[in-house]
RNA sequence: GGGCGCAUAGCUCAGCUGGUUCAGAGCAUCUGCCUUACAAGCAGAGGGUCGGAGGUUCGAAUCCUUCUGCGCCCA
């Protein structure tokens, strides 16, 4: 039967990945073996496979496939994240787009209901998608932050850091939609420039003196006024601070302060300090301990606490035009200057929104971090690359409670409770339950007042930010708030997370304080950072840019191993990639170079008679040494592993392949032209060459466990996916030297045919110098007929003869002849000879020179210094020769 | 303003604890080959003051200081 010259992706990706499925291969249930567990970062329940989840969960499957073939019982969790922001914004489009329907007009009930719907039709397509990068997760386990019980889990979690005191409810700028009525999040709010004004008003002192000019975009906040800052370095106001100056029309005296954060150069270069209605100014406020006046209703409306009968119960527009006559009427509007600013505009309502102070709940961070800092620093849990620690550290130092209240319905509910006849924003009390029938309880224990009904009762409107679920990721997937004596004894501490650098604080550091505070443990021994993958301009691929390749196209091109390939050679831990897609193109090739040597080693025909004496000795010397390559290649692996070097990994593993295997190895032992293989080789090649399979099975599955099976019978359950990866032999290292010297005695040869317009084919006569190097060489059987043949040599002699019309080369401190028969260039053999022979009598000079000082040969270990004094040798060998040659040549 | 990181071949990057893995890989380039597994391939070759300057050391791409140029995070 005739194979295809290609390797065809396409149908054995399919095929295999259902084999493994079939056969349960995934699937993890706890047992008498070790433990290998992997927790998927959740990727957005309704997002597309694109090129970080590719490199990330690559990266996670080869871990996982090589824990597996060390026996150990691997587990893999996928699943997906709510994503709530970015989830209720693509329901929101998708409800107008496709419903004409406006999240304001919808009941939180019915809103939810068409999330589910839009969930439940988009949700979890990326974890099909994973299949087909061949993803080998335990799909069995699939999570969701949403499910039942993980909500279940999120709300425990808030009850009992509240009963721990450790969540409070806090002020907090927020974003305010005066048209909706409602909080929004960043997300929702859209920046533009546009024209605006710029009002510059003066303030008197309030010691009868000039005061200070001002200027502001929105004048009708005035009232809200709580102080002056001026840049102390400022010599215009030095003068002013800490006296006391009058807001225009109502003549509140406030401070003036110094703070460095004020711009010399913006505007007058004081400014109103208003922390009811900007969140710099609240930040200025709160380390002046200035008081906050929120001048604001809901409706954008000015209140009665602006103190100005006249405006009271006027929108802030149309407060701001009346304010121009009335300060020009009071004669402090120095003047008006047009300028352009950026102005959120709310994405829903397009109208101008409000920096507005609301209570917000957040989760106070000095108990948490503690001892996540320390699981770090003291490597209880380790960072890949480590350099990720510093990042860590600062971050981690200086932490900031983390307000974890959003403005969203897609996620899980706030389960606290406050009295209805409570204001919004001014509740007297706070009930913290599980269930509205808990709050009931506590409420009515707290109130003192029994009669209190579910009714009396409103819950906070408010989500909990998606990582405040996620964090709880490696417990709650094992259920272990439910089950804390369940399977989770079994696979936590995880052992490793792989995720991207970008979220180490959103996430990772937050994983490690829940895992500590709600389990007691570590969530993970490992952390393996993956860089961003960016265009080849160096942007980070998005998709608002539009510079990321479609994945599954690529998969399409390139084949998932193909893609695999190109992802993880150039993938060193935290360094960010420049994808592009030759990378891709490398993999593939790849691919087909493997695909050609299982066609070559499959169409031999084997015979059971015994090779002659001559190719007996050739082939054992070479089964011997790619034994020998190969067990030197898999202990370089291992310790690439144990290091989370995969790049590395795989590359020593790509180069062992293609050179050392197929063009070395397969070319040593390769029969003559319709020649038949002993029986022997060829089963030890089939042996290595499956080896070498299982070896290169985490980072090209599909590909491996096709050769796996064209290479020999199988039976039944005998794939690649479930061997034992292969132990790294000790090593004859002599013999692996003197193959080195044995190839490079054959690249001499073809340099000099390259050199010479020789056929590749014509045999050439060939002769050593004898030297005890090179008798010792050829005396290791087999290796004169490696030459012979890989050289195409017609005779291989060891003379001291310095043999006519030949041209030599030097491997090491030996001299080797090509006999030609033809005339040489004199002349210019001489030129490039003397060449060498300058650069060699340098080479000697430096290390003389070395050798000569007393130091270094009384500092440095005896290996070194020995190591020196045999290349001070050859070196000397090899001018010996070199001036013998030019000598030779007349 | 505070902090972290990067700079090595034309390009993208490895280079661990300072020393024969020391200047490397892939791509690109050049030369010769449609050779009998693979032209998406084979054989061979060229290409570098390891960003600059100091220092430590017998010895520095590697450790320290500093400068320059980039990138990122926090405010």
């Amino acid at each position: 039967m005739q194979i295809s010259t290609r390797y065809n992706p396409a149908e054995t990706e399919e095929k295999w990945y259902q084999h493994w499925e079939k056969n349960g291969y995934f699937k993890s249930t706890p047992d008498e073996r070790e433990p290998f567990t992997i927790v998927i970062p959740p990727p957005n329940v309704t997002g597309v496979l694109h090129m970080g989840h590719m490199l990330n969960n690559t990266i996670q499957d080869i871990l996982i496939r090589k824990a597996r073939l060390d026996g150990k019982n691997a587990c893999w969790v996928p699943g997906t994240d709510h994503a709530s922001i970015a989830t209720e914004a693509k329901v929101v489009r998708w409800l107008r787009e496709e419903k004409q329907l406006r999240k304001a007009d919808l009941s939180r009930e019915e809103f939810m209901a068409y999330a589910y719907q839009w969930k439940d039709k988009y949700g979890g397509i990326i974890l099909q998608q994973l299949r087909k990068l061949g993803a080998s997760c335990d799909w069995d386990r699939t999570a969701f932050t949403m499910d039942k019980g993980y909500y279940q889990d999120v709300i425990r979690m808030f009850v009992d850091l509240y009963s721990k005191d450790k969540l409070y409810r806090g002020l907090r700028m927020v974003n305010w939609d005066p048209e909706a009525k409602t909080v929004l999040s960043n997300e929702e709010v859209l920046y533009n420039e546009e024209q605006a004004q710029l009002y510059h008003i003066r303030y008197a002192a309030a010691d009868g003196g000039e005061g200070v000019v001002i200027a502001t975009q929105r004048p009708e906040t005035i009232f809200a006024d709580v102080a002056i800052a001026v840049n102390p370095k400022d010599a215009r106001y030095q003068h002013l601070i800490g006296k006391q100056v009058l807001i225009p029309l109502i003549h509140r005296a406030i401070p003036v302060i110094g703070d460095e954060y004020v711009d010399m150069e913006f505007g007058t270069g004081a400014l109103k300090i208003t922390p009811a209605h900007d969140p710099n100014d609240y930040e200025i406020g709160i380390k002046h301990q200035l008081p906050v006046i929120d001048i604001l209703n809901d409706d954008g409306s000015l209140n009665d606490k602006c103190a100005y009968a006249p405006l009271v119960g006027l929108d802030r527009f149309e407060a701001r035009k009346r304010m121009k006559s009335l300060l020009e009427a009071a004669e402090v509007l120095i003047k008006i200057q047009d300028y352009t600013t950026n102005i959120g505009r709310s994405e829903r309502t397009q109208s101008v929104v409000e920096p507005k102070l609301s209570l917000q709940w957040f989760v106070k961070m000095t108990s948490l971090g503690e001892p996540a800092l320390k699981a770090v620093l003291e490597e209880e849990i380790k960072f890949y690359p480590p350099a990720f620690r510093n990042l860590y550290r600062n971050w981690m130092e200086n932490l900031r409670d983390w307000c974890i209240s959003r403005q969203l319905w897609w996620g899980q509910r706030i389960p606290a409770w406050y009295l209805k006849s409570d204001a919004l924003n001014h509740e007297t009390a706070v009930f913290v339950a599980e269930s509205a029938e808990q709050a009931l309880e506590i409420a009515r224990a707290k109130t003192g007042n029994a009669a209190l009904t579910l009714d009396d009762l409103r819950q906070d409107e408010d989500v909990l930010d998606t990582w405040a679920s996620s964090w709880l990721w490696p417990i709650s997937v094992f259920d272990g708030f439910n089950k804390p004596d369940g399977e989770i004894n079994y696979y936590y501490p995880t052992n490793v997370l792989v995720t991207g650098w970008d979220i180490i604080f959103f996430w990772v550091a937050r994983m490690i304080m829940a895992g500590y505070e709600f389990k007691g443990q570590r969530p993970f021994e490992s952390v393996y950072f993956t860089g961003m993958v960016r265009d080849k301009q160096r942007r980070k691929m998005s998709k608002s840019l539009g510079n990321s390749p479609d994945a599954l196209k690529l998969l399409e091109d390139f084949g998932a191993d193909g893609v695999r390939y190109g992802l993880m050679s150039s993938a060193a831990a935290g360094n960010d990639i420049l994808f592009d897609e030759k990378l891709c193109e490398n993999g593939r090739n790849f691919c087909n170079k493997l695909w050609n040597a299982m066609r070559l080693v499959k169409g031999w025909p084997v015979t059971d008679a015994p090779a002659d004496e001559a190719t007996a000795r050739k082939n054992a010397v070479a089964v011997h040494w790619i034994r020998q390559r190969f067990s030197a290649t898999l202990r370089e692996v291992d310790g690439h592993f144990t290091q989370f070097r995969l790049s590395d990994a795989l590359l020593a593993l790509y180069g062992f392949i293609w050179d050392d295997f197929c063009s070395w190895y397969l070319e040593m032992i390769k029969p003559g032209y319709e020649q038949p293989i002993d029986r022997a080789t060829l089963e030890a090649t089939l042996e290595t060459f499956s080896e070498i399979m299982i070896a290169l099975h985490p980072f090209m599955p599909f590909l491996t466990e096709e050769i796996w099976h064209q290479l020999q019978a199988r039976t039944e359950g005998q794939d690649c996916f479930v061997q034992r990866w292969p132990a790294a032999r000790p090593t004859d290292e002599a013999l692996l030297t003197q193959v080195e010297s044995v190839k490079q005695i054959i690249s001499g040869v073809r340099d000099i045919r390259a050199k010479n317009q020789l056929k590749d084919r014509e045999p050439l006569e060939f002769v050593a110098a004898d030297s005890e190097s090179v008798n010792a060489l050829f005396a290791q059987t087999g290796l004169r007929e490696v030459v012979e043949k890989l050289a195409s040599l017609s005779s291989l002699e060891i003379t001291s003869e310095e043999p006519a019309n030949s041209k030599s080369f030097i491997v090491g401190a030996d001299k080797f002849y090509v006999i030609l028969n033809k005339e040489i260039d004199t002349a210019a053999e001489r030129a490039k000879v003397q060449t060498e022979l300058d650069y060699q009598r340098g080479f000697v000079a430096s290390v003389q020179k070395k050798l000569s000082n007393e130091r270094f040969v009384s500092g440095a270990p005896a290996a070194v210094v020995d190591a020196e004094r045999r290349k001070l040798a050859d070196g000397e060998a090899r001018i010996k020769m070199l001036e013998e040659t030019l000598r030779g040549l007349g």
